[in-house]
DNA sequence: CGGTGAGTGGGTCAGATGACCCAGTTGCGT
DNA sequence: ACGCAACTGGGTCATCTGACCCACTCACCG
């Protein structure tokens, strides 16, 4: 093995971790198997990190501070912010699908982080991010669409993350994607009815509901893309064909 | 130990390692940590069943039949199916806040499930009884406030399966009672959402929304209450004081 | 009331795992 | 060039774990 900085070689087995994680879960991920996975020997395993514990703690924040919008939806003339809100989530679907094992992994990361001792603030900031992700998304969907919400932001913000967990959990265990595009949408309904038309801070206002306007961004999700393998967040396939980005 | 009959022997094993689980992980419900919990030999494991796997196959199975209704709300005059939802879901988030250690092993032993070869399926199946359990309450809920559904039950029973899902996960993440509060409250008004005033069905009909009637019961999530320790579902301390049930 | 096999207890065994050590080696600054 | 310390390779060690074995004993049948 080539001679790597410990920063390097630290950030090798975080990223091999992450991917054995996904394959055999948190119990699978030994020293061994991390080290195997990252092609090193295990002397360099105990040479970057103190414990196997010390590893799982640091990927867990790694992970947290990782995580992205993968929902970026490109831009639909003249949409609500339901329809919006509900490509988002297809969106954030379609990731999940693509990837289940990432998505396993994140679930079981935070499982392991509320079940082990010094990191239960780690799942709860974990959730704190997922939530402010979710915010910005929704800040920006209403804000295109000509909407504003209801409730404070970070309210709305919860239940989308609360949403989007419930979404992902259902497919991952029965895989039924014709119930998932339900769900989804029924989100996408819940969530638009916490919004009201405009405020009249951008210039017109009108009584009716959601009205079309430039529309862009969207809802979020959270996925945290391991620390190397695989690109993080792709160039978002248009769910229907929309201007170009 | 007692001379015990091999059935005996397998419940009291399942429903140690059902606490054991819960304190410790799948991961900690080793062989010998389950036998210490049932006050038991390592022999009588293997006497009772062929191996670990087979007992965590076993105890999943078990699990999903066990899967209660927790949320029996007591009846209330003239509430609305909003206010019965948001009861009922208040309820389950009550369970869940009394122990979290079983929920968060419910979570964990359906992961397991997932993740493990013979058991995929009985993560659906799991799945499948959780919104069995809620198209039952739904249903109920519904007809007891005079309401009915706009759409399928078991979509409508899937959400709600998402929410609680997204709800329990979300808190014990992070503990946040408020915060569950009000996401507890914006689910029970997104699902009323799907509902429409009455049908007809019973006698009357009227335009205007959720209409009182006689209420009862209420929304259902689930808790699967481990095969012995402690009672799996209790009286249902009234919320607000109704009807005697 | 004696036999006997279901059920029990106290081991053993092989393999996996986390931690760690020590003798090298080799990149890099000087 | 040269030396040194950062880094690596190839072990070892104590534990834990799942599986399993075998002699024993006691409750119940005949």
């Amino acid at each position: 093995m080539a001679r790597l900085p410990v920063a390097e070689r630290r950030r090798r087995l975080l990223a091999a971790a992450f991917t054995v994680i996904s394959r055999a879960g948190v119990a699978g991920a030994t020293t061994r198997a991390v080290v195997d996975e990252a092609g090193m020997k295990l002397a360099s395993f105990h040479y970057a990190f103190a414990s196997r514990e010390e590893l799982l703690a640091e990927l867990v924040g790694d992970v947290i501070e990782r995580t992205e919008v993968v929902l970026a939806v490109p831009p639909a003339p003249g949409e609500t912010l339901e329809q919006l809100l509900e490509r988002g989530l297809l969106r954030y679907l379609d990731t999940v699908r693509e990837a289940p094992e990432r998505e396993r992994a994140m679930f079981e990361l935070t499982q392991y982080a509320m079940r082990t001792p010094g990191l239960e603030g780690l799942a709860a900031r974990q959730y704190e991010g997922y939530r402010a992700l979710a915010a910005v998304s929704l800040a920006e969907a209403a804000e295109r669409t000509g909407c504003a919400w209801q409730r404070p932001l970070d309210e709305v913000a919860a239940h989308l993350v609360a949403l989007t967990d419930g979404l992902a959990l259902a497919w991952l265990a029965d895989a039924d994607d014709t119930r998932a595009h339900r769900t989804a949408s029924f989100a996408a309904r819940a969530l638009s009815a916490e919004s009201r038309p405009a405020e009249s801070r951008p210039a017109e206002s009108r009584p009716a509901s959601a009205r079309p306007a430039p529309t862009r961004p969207a809802p979020p999700a959270h996925t945290a893309p391991p620390t190397r393998p695989e690109p993080p967040t792709r160039p978002a396939p248009p769910t229907r064909p929309g201007e170009p980005a």
